[in-house]
RNA sequence: GCGCCAGUAGCUCAGCAGGAUAGAGCAACUGCCUUCUAAGCAGUAGGCCAGGGGUUCGAAUCCCUUCUGGCGUGCCA
């Protein structure tokens, strides 16, 4: 069923195509011209609520002026029985359409009947897609980076469902190769020292020097004593990182469960190894004739695989060839797999054998490098990587306290955790503030997030919420019960705050098949903003208890209309609609 | 050098599947609570959309080019 901003744009298709049908007929317009334009929302409302340019795009074929077009189709424009009240012609030979309360009353009955699925559209067709986001390092505690990202990528998971996507969300988890060897290492050496005193061992220089790795070396040592002091470093290596991981893991799991994100799976790269899924990979490629031997090493022709790839996005072939690109090493001289060919396998894991139509990831702006060649190698696979491998890259936090740059965290000296955040702000207002559009620089005000004011954006929308909340109740309270859309008279909203109002609830679902578009769920951040204000205009000029019982009916309909819609969308955010402030 | 991203009001940013006079918030000033939450609302100001060319009825938006900033360019992950 398609919401009311689609039936209003196929309605004015369908009006106006009856219309030149008619003129055609009468031989004031020539016959035979295809319609094509656009219908869209004016930015300015004074102008009309929708607008089509059919007259404007036909100029050229039909060889009469624009506004003469729109003059005769305009004359044969039916608009009884439709959404329409009038329509006009204006500028260069837009004719614009005014909705009537048909329409609005259409808004409010489907809100009401999607509840909190209002917004849902099909844009997915079902298509399954995961996406894969946060997947730190489990070598420590995690950062403001990975809070990012870790709210941007489950804010866009929640869009892609609403969007019609069957959505996985999935935490990759490098628990293999070289960072775990050093994680290793580095508990060792300081397990060591604890037993043999810090100047008789000494820690690698490329280690990991975080006081985490002592808590880990002293919980090591509380639980097995000095029995490892003398076993074989491979033994001591093995259980050391397993120690540490499985104790930093259901860290990292509680620190995201604390932003209220939960993943479907945690996936370990050790799996892929394990069950020779990264040497398959491999021998595939090679099958293929992406790979070649030297110096010991095995090498993807990732530069050839890029410049095909260049070329096909509409470079030339001279512009390829200059680019400066080099190939890529899959399985070092010493045997061991890239952490690069662990990536391709866990794509492929993705794509081919778990059946995902798209792989969604979350990455860090600084891995952008790697996105192109990530997406070559899947194409060397067959996979269509350059289509089906999605990367939304987020640019890093900058941590601010009223404006100065906020480096340490009192309680450890060292940069803020994600888990110490939330000892200064809300989980709210984290999860509101961090969704920003990814391709900027995020500047983040620790003392703005706390703020109770209209500064504040996450308070402005939760207020407006909780003030319906507080309506509503007062109203049924003295028996005014909100009642079914079908049992208020629409025609009674109608001001110019209402109508406003109305027309921004009618845009969720838009803003939703949007924000999949562009993986960027920020846009629904902007719409609510939009929505409260349009909200606190309405309440402030229009009474609501008090009025004629009709009337004080239509708008409170029309209030818990918005309240509804706001809970959806913070909904998608992960942000609480509270009833009460 | 090459590649990716960004450059819009003093600041933070919308707008970028070409449409009408380029928007909002903040910062500044002025008003509004004897009726539903003032955590709110109303009003005043600010611009060679980085520069230059092109495409067309029309360009902040598309193409080319120059400049500026960020990031990347490992047998690291």
């Amino acid at each position: 069923m398609p919401n009311m901003i689609q039936a209003a744009k196929a309605e004015i298709d369908s009006l106006m195509r009856a219309a030149y049908a008619s003129a055609a007929a009468k031989g004031l317009l020539p016959a035979g011209v295809e319609l094509k334009g656009v219908i869209e929302i004016p930015k300015d409302a004074k102008l009309g609520d929708y607008a089509c340019s059919y007259a404007m795009a036909a100029a050229k074929e039909m060889k009469q002026a624009p506004r003469a077009i729109a003059e005769k189709l305009i004359k044969e424009l039916d608009l009884s029985g439709s959404f329409f009240s009038s329509a006009e012609v204006a500028g260069a030979g837009f004719i614009n359409f005014r909705l009537a309360s048909a329409w609005y009353a259409g808004v409010l009955a489907e809100i009401e009947e999607k509840g909190d699925k209002y917004g849902a559209v099909s844009v997915g067709e079902g298509k399954k897609v995961m996406v894969e986001f946060v997947s730190a390092n489990p070598t420590g505690p995690m950062h403001m980076g990975n809070a990012r990202g870790g709210v941007m990528g489950d804010a866009l998971a929640s869009v892609l469902e609403r969007a019609g996507f069957d959505v996985w969300r999935e935490f990759y988890v490098n628990d293999a190769g070289n960072q775990i060897k050093k994680f290793a290492e580095s508990i060792d050496a300081r397990y060591r020292q604890l037993i043999l005193g810090e100047d008789a061992v000494a820690f690698p220089e490329d280690g990991y020097h975080g006081e985490d790795i002592k808590d880990i070396a002293k919980a090591f040592f509380d639980a097995e004593g000095k029995a490892y002091l003398d076993k074989s470093e491979e033994e001591r290596y093995a259980a050391m990182s397993r120690f540490g991981l499985d104790r930093n893991i259901p860290r990292m799991k509680a620190d995201l469960e604390k932003y209220h994100i939960v993943y479907d799976r945690w996936f370990f790269e050790s799996e892929l190894h394990d069950s020779g899924y990264v040497r398959e990979t491999v021998d595939k490629l090679t099958e293929r004739g992406w790979t070649y031997e030297k110096d010991g090493a095995l090498w993807l022709k990732t530069a050839e695989l890029q410049r095909k790839k260049a070329i096909e996005n509409g470079k030339t072939p001279e512009q390829a060839e200059k680019m400066d690109l080099k190939d890529d090493v899959l399985r070092r001289a010493n045997g061991f797999y890239t952490y690069f060919t662990a990536d391709i396998a866990y794509h492929r894991n993705k794509l081919e054998k778990r059946g995902f139509d798209y792989a969604v990831n979350l990455w860090g702006a600084d891995h952008h490098g790697h996105v192109a060649r990530l997406q070559a190698a899947l194409d060397a696979l067959g996979l269509d990587g350059s289509h089906r491998l999605i990367v939304v890259l987020y640019q890093l936090v900058n941590l601010l306290r009223d404006g100065e740059a906020v480096r340490m965290s009192k309680r450890t000296g060292r940069v803020i955790a994600l888990a110490d955040l939330l000892d200064e702000i809300s989980v709210d207002a984290a999860r509101y503030f961090f969704n920003a559009k990814p391709d900027t620089h995020l500047d983040f005000d620790l003392g703005l997030a706390v703020r109770e004011d209209s500064e504040n954006p996450v308070y402005y929308i939760q207020y407006a919420h909780a003030r319906i909340c507080s309506l509503v109740a007062a109203l049924a309270s003295e028996g005014e019960k909100v009642r079914a859309a079908g049992d208020i008279d629409a025609a009674l909203l109608d001001t110019d705050y209402d109508h406003e109002l109305i027309k921004q609830l009618s845009l969720l679902p838009e803003e939703i098949r949007l924000a999949s578009r562009d993986y960027d769920p920020s846009r629904i951040n902007r719409y609510l903003v939009e929505l409260a204000s349009r909200f606190h205009r309405f309440y402030t000029s229009e009474h609501i208890k008090g009025e004629a019982p009709e009337l004080c009916a239509a708008r409170l309909k029309l209030a818990d209309s918005v309240r509804s819609v706001i809970a959806a969308a913070l909904g998608i955010l992960g942000v609480s609609a509270p009833v009460k402030m």
